[in-house]
DNA sequence: TTCTTATGTTAACTTCGTTAACATTAAAGC
DNA sequence: GCTTTAATGTTAACGAAGTTAACATAAGAA
């Protein structure tokens, strides 16, 4: 009377756990849970995943996947370096807004170490890859010299520890971005604010 | 032969609680194995807390009131309002650095519910004041207009994420600061990076 | 067909958070 | 001083979790 083989249980475990993580969080996500409203025994997800860091890992290196198209994608259309970085921020944070639970899976604790899982390790280098690139390419026919390489790192870093800041704090209810606004116009403005400037400047000529 | 009376167990239990988070982050910290440490019973720590939020929280509070301090302290000295805000952020920064687990804790989903701690909500609160009064205060002669307002409260919220992005980043290994160069100054530049500008602008005279 | 491997299952072990029931100490009221 | 009561400890149990071992069945290679 055993059913047994069920179809491919590994990819029906890997859309729950989406499920589940996506309205709960890794916390949850219990392995448990997860086997039995998979239909399927408290043991077998261990037959295709090494345990649970093993399903973690699995997805968010999907998350890093689709987090990487994403910035990818923004940073296409802008015609010039400026615009490419503010597109980026604002996508980034928008990736953030729309997939709280899978941007915490991937830059917070619960995340499995990347010692332990090459293909997290590449997900995570490659979205960074992109970051960097994009925020470091500017046009390429400018030779730059060291000094200027330097300050295009320092901008890239710049550029990425404001994106995340904001996406931290909104996602956290820290910051609540104002409802009569578009979330990527109030991220712009976050982003391009400059501090240097005395507080009553106004950007407009 | 019951012991009994082992002093104060609230407060050992909370410094023991300190240690763990300290060098083991929210995962090691088990009500159990802090029973264990603390020498007392399994289940004595429900006499003195509210369970494991309540633990939590009580050691969250703590954070966030030092937090507090290393804030409103280095918000002192700096004789304008563009140095207040750039201190600050090395400030937020730096006392992520040394407390990465705390940072982690008052910031993160491990961190208790406020609306069921309001103690907390209120060391929260006051930490976030902190910030926000140090950054919008220009200086108290000049009156604000409607406008004006608005743009230092963009201000703030700028200067808060920026900090808060390079301290999450920092703290989670993805940015590594310089190591020939101190932590502040680092920060200080990172901060104060225009991003409206030409990549290869210079900003000394 | 037979041997091997992949995939399931059940049952157990440990740890955890939490609560109930009971024991002891300390403090308050008389 | 004695008694009552609240605070503080204890042990024992419950349910849920992650994980592993031992066993069962299916599928494919030999």
């Amino acid at each position: 009377m055993g059913k047994y083989h069920h179809g491919d249980v590994r990819n029906v475990l890997l859309q729950q756990a989406e499920n589940i993580l996506t309205d709960e969080g890794p916390a949850g996500l219990s392995l448990r849970r997860l086997a039995r409203l998979t239909g399927v025994s408290e043991a077998a997800p261990y037959r295709h995943f090494d345990g649970k860091d093993g399903i973690l890992a699995a997805v968010a290196i999907a998350a890093f996947e689709r987090f990487a198209e994403q910035l990818e994608s923004a940073a296409e259309s802008p015609p010039n370096h400026e615009e490419r970085i503010m597109a980026l921020g604002a996508a980034y944070v928008q990736f953030a807004v729309e997939n709280p639970q899978h941007f915490r899976l991937i830059f917070g604790r619960e995340r499995p170490p990347l010692d332990q899982y090459p293909e997290l390790r590449d997900a995570a280098d490659n979205a960074f890859d992109v970051l960097q690139r994009a925020v470091t390419s500017v046009d390429r026919k400018a030779e730059m010299t060291l000094a200027e390489a330097a300050s295009a790192y320092n901008r890239a870093l710049a550029a990425w520890s404001r994106a995340h800041g904001i996406a931290m704090l909104v996602i956290d209810g820290m910051i609540v971005p104002p409802a009569d606004q578009d979330l990527s116009s109030f991220v712009l403005g976050l982003l391009a604010e400059d501090l240097t400037m005395p507080v009553n400047s106004t950007k407009a000529p």
